[in-house]
DNA sequence: CTGATGACTATAG
DNA sequence: CCTATAGCCATCA
């Protein structure tokens, strides 16, 4: 497993993260299929290039918090787009029980490489 | 190789 | 809720 491929996968996870919802830095690693890799998914979006159009902002703590320090900039971004998206966000905190990204049964790893149109069942 | 670092996490007080 | 502690693992000096 390559460094590029880990960061391929925890971005294609997070691109999954529909909108007003969030998920863990772990949660990602795990659907990622990296258990305990929740460093190398903040690791993966600390090496994105600017501009890039990743939902990085989706990405929170286990226990629903921002993972910036309050009074820094990217803390400030990353809670208004999220207020943006329907997401209440209290200081720093998110109720994780309400915006908690919970992916359907059916989701294998191949289905967030790949996606649902490319299943060799349907086709 | 060794030690330090960090957008993390689980547990205990 | 907050602080402290231990575990984690790729990366970097």
């Amino acid at each position: 497993m390559t460094t590029a491929e880990r960061v391929a996968r925890i971005v294609a996870v997070i691109r999954r993260i529909p909108p007003g919802s969030v998920a863990s830095y772990g949660q990602v690693a795990e659907i990622a299929g990296i258990p305990r890799g929740a460093r190398q998914v903040a690791y993966a979006l600390r090496q994105l290039p600017d501009g890039h159009d990743v939902p990085w902002f989706r990405v929170v703590q286990s226990a629903g918090t921002i993972a910036f320090p309050p009074d820094t900039p990217s803390f400030a971004d990353q809670r208004d787009r999220l207020r943006r998206e329907g997401v209440v966000v209290t200081g720093a905190r998110i109720d994780m029980r309400r915006y908690r990204w919970q992916p359907g049964c059916d989701a294998d790893l191949d289905y967030y490489l790949w996606g649902p149109s490319d299943a060799p069942d349907t086709g």
